[in-house]
RNA sequence: GUGGCCAUAGUUCAGUUGGUUAGAAUAUCGGUUUGUGGUACCGAGGGUCGUGGGUUCGAGCCCCAUUGGCCACCCCA
């Protein structure tokens, strides 16, 4: 009896009409991309375990995929006892027996250990652009996918701001070319160390940013929960009140952070990036999305020292973040290449697709690919067709004929109304006796007899 | 890793306080119509009711377990 077949969870099939619409989203990036000066590569979908142990935090190794190693991973151990030695020690140590390679997690770690691997090769600043999909075992739900694309463009090599300013310019293009109305949030890392460091707790950085980015999901009252609970002193949370609830425009948010930090040096460093940026972007006048300085925003992953950027959609129903981004310092030194600053963004393609779909923002014209299609009564018709058929491909009109040869025509005409082929000729007896083609438009139901060549002139 | 909801045809769903042979719509295929699709009419195939146990004379329906899906938390694109 067969198996009912299924795909693993969080993973998805993709249609025809969706890979169509998919395809609509990577070309608009990878055109910004391209429009930028950003160049392609590409990394494997495994890579060695041990180069993404450790590079996303605690929470994030739980989350990598680990391949299984192939052959006998028991030759290791001699004796049984051996085994049962190091299964006490926990997953973690007998992981390292079992596995040694896993599904990338993201882009930017792979990419860091491309320019370390390749840094003879390289010039410096390198940009880079990199569609393709990660994994990560997370528990799937609405906008999460356990496999998704990411769409990733970094420079390396290159400490000047005006990267983190065009990266958000390319924001702003990719998201006007898809039509979604989207806000850029944007904070800085050494701001957040600033802050740290004011009240007392520069060593809990990490706890008190990540109990602070949940400010608009929990309110006042929950983030100042979750920071007792992780333990930080009651006079570092009371000095933290004013911060947490601060409104205000930009410039007056960068006034009273600079009174706040006035003793904290990487906190000013901080303001004074932030400050550079915001100028700068508003110098360029056609930015059309909404920008915003989030004192709350954090983002999770520890490689982040700098600027750190998160893009969500301003309208419909998705609250998760649809691209995201941040500058390193030395996300290449771990693999032994030092003082090597970059800064990157990654695009959701998934998401951005989820939020397309929902708002109804991909454009109709794009689901035709086929535009002409032969319909005939038999063999003899059909090997008529073919030069015709080759020739109008030639002018490059997308075209097919319907394969099997005797087909009722009703039959082949419902292919191309499913298909939403919008012209069909017909060829049968009669056409083939006068020269002439039978061409049929499928949307006005309209029929005329034209030559060969007024056909490449009207669909061209 | 924690919690909530759900599981019946390829898909979306009905299915009475537990009662004979589990239905509809849609999709697919065929026919009405051997030179005309999208509309109409007729017909066909398609189900171990997620899986395993239990209660009962009898379970799609009740109970337990398990698997899978969706959603929320955590975290993230």
């Amino acid at each position: 009896m067969a198996q009912k077949p299924s795909i693993p969870k969080g993973t998805r099939d993709f249609s025809p009409e969706e890979m169509v619409k998919r395809n609509y989203i990577f070309d608009a990036i990878r055109q910004v991309f391209q429009h930028y000066g950003y160049l392609p590569i590409e990394t494997p979908a495994m890579e060695n375990l041990s180069t993404l142990m450790g590079k996303y935090g605690e929470e994030g190794d739980k989350l990598i995929f680990k391949i299984l190693n192939s052959g006998n991973y028991f030759s290791e151990f001699k004796k049984d006892e051996e085994l049962l030695e190091t299964k006490k020690q926990g997953e973690k140590v007998f992981t390292k027996y079992i596995s040694e390679k896993a599904l990338k997690y993201d882009l930017t770690v792979p990419f860091a250990r491309y320019v370390v691997q390749h840094q003879n090769e390289i010039t410096f600043p390198f940009k880079r652009y990199q569609i393709q999909p990660v994994w990560r075992a997370d528990r799937p739900q609405k906008g999460r996918y356990r496999e998704f694309y990411q769409c990733d463009a970094d420079v390396i090599g290159s400490n000047s701001l005006i990267n983190e300013v065009e990266l958000i310019q390319m924001i702003d293009d990719v998201f006007n070319r898809l039509n979604i109305p989207v806000i850029i949030k944007i904070n800085n890392r050494k701001i957040l160390s600033g802050i740290a460091e004011a009240i007392g707790e520069a060593h809990r950085i990490i706890d008190i940013t990540v109990a602070i980015d949940k400010l608009d999901k929990i309110g006042i009252e929950g983030v100042n929960n979750e920071l007792r609970e992780n333990g930080i002193s009651k006079e570092a949370i009371e000095q933290l009140q004013p911060l947490i609830t601060f409104q205000g425009t930009t410039i007056e948010k960068i006034i009273f952070l600079k009174q706040l930090l006035s003793d904290s040096a990487i906190g000013l460093k901080g303001i004074e990036e932030v400050e550079y940026i915001f100028r700068t972007v508003s110098m360029i006048a056609n930015i059309e999305s909404e920008i915003e300085l989030d004192i709350s925003l954090a983002r999770g992953l520890n490689y982040y020292t700098g600027a750190i950027f998160e893009v969500k959609a301003n309208a419909g129903t998705l609250s998760s973040s649809i691209c995201g981004g941040g500058r390193y310092d030395d996300l290449t030194g771990i693999f032994g290449l030092p003082n090597m600053s970059g800064v990157g963004i990654s695009f959701g393609a998934d998401r951005i697709y989820d939020v397309m779909n929902e708002l109804n923002l991909f454009p109709t014209a794009i689901t035709a690919s086929t535009k002409l299609l032969f319909v005939t009564f038999g063999e003899t018709e059909q090997n008529y067709c073919l030069p015709l058929l080759k020739k109008i491909r030639k002018a490059g009109i997308n075209a097919e004929i319907y394969p099997d040869a005797g087909t009722k025509m009703k039959k082949q005409m419902s292919y191309a109304d499913n298909k939403k082929i919008p012209f069909v000729v017909i060829i049968g007896s009669d056409e083939m006796q006068s020269g002439m083609l039978t061409l049929k438009n499928m949307v006005s139901g309209e029929q005329e007899k034209i030559t060969i060549d007024y056909l490449i002139e009207k669909l061209k």
